[in-house]
DNA sequence: CATTGACCTAAAGTTAACTTTAGGTCATAT
DNA sequence: ATATGACCTAAAGTTAACTTTAGGTCAATG
């Protein structure tokens, strides 16, 4: 993503996101953008602190976060620097979490690259009759 | 998770799993579930399939597919040999989707880990005046 | 000068994934 | 024999995260 300008219209944010404009306007109306400016006209500018702060949003979704905690968190940076050692200690969390998250989904790769195995051999057999039915998808889980 | 029986009761699975036993219903009620029997009295009793299904409907709700998807795989395996194809190509999918969400929360995993470093410091300096405010997020990701 | 396109608001509607409620069956423990 | 706990169904309710609708402003274009 290359931003050459120094602000833009809610359609080019939507666009740089691949995000609906209605998207953009409902995460402004629930305050997920703070210090998000109109101008004169009533139309939303962004600038680049505002594509900051929907970039993060997309980052906080992206890791399972309901959008509540994402605005409490866009709070406290406003409320300043009384807040920061409770950002800390969400990054802190954020961190054990995300990297908990990582552990999962290679597991799942596993079940998934296992899977593929056994449909590729079931197909060229014609029949998954003959691959193996009696391992439980547990069993291959827990060999990570 | 160690299975010692060969059936357990709905209570007993949703301990497993950290489910709800309604869950668990509405799960069996959409489908998810094929093949879940009922004893003379109307109780569920979920055998070592079943508890594959429900671990693998876990795997699938972890990589975000939504219950309609999971559904219809689980239709899939019942209908055998014939959806072979489509079950591979399923997992191949998957496999490449379930790889980008990786590469994606380690990027993220990365911007929390800036995130921590930079509230670490704003705390020892007392203040977020300090500590760099003029590198976007954006530029962080990027820096993956 | 009218129409098109990008924006706006306020409010209602939608969907997925559950959860809750209300009422009922059974086996077991007191 | 009654009360407790684990199960059942059917139906209604809830919540999050959007989306859609209806009606309106404003600048540029043919």
């Amino acid at each position: 993503m290359e931003l050459t300008k120094d602000s833009y219209s809610i359609g080019e944010v939507a666009k740089l996101f691949n995000l609906s404009v209605p998207t953009l306007r409902y995460y402004d109306q629930e305050g997920l953008i703070p210090g998000l400016k109109k101008d004169s006209t009533g139309k939303r500018i962004f600038n680049l602190q505002n594509i900051d702060a929907v970039q993060m949003i997309e980052c906080l979704k992206e890791v399972k976060m309901p959008l509540k905690d994402i605005k409490r968190f866009m709070k406290w940076n406003m409320e300043g620097d009384s807040t920061l050692d409770k950002r800390l200690t969400l990054f802190n969390n954020l961190d054990k979490q995300v990297s908990e998250q990582i552990k999962q989904l290679s597991i799942i790769l596993k079940v998934i690259n296992y899977k593929q195995r056994y449909y590729q051999q079931a197909i060229e057999d014609g029949t998954e009759k003959y691959v193996s039915q009696n391992k439980t998808l547990l069993n291959e889980i827990m060999k990570s």
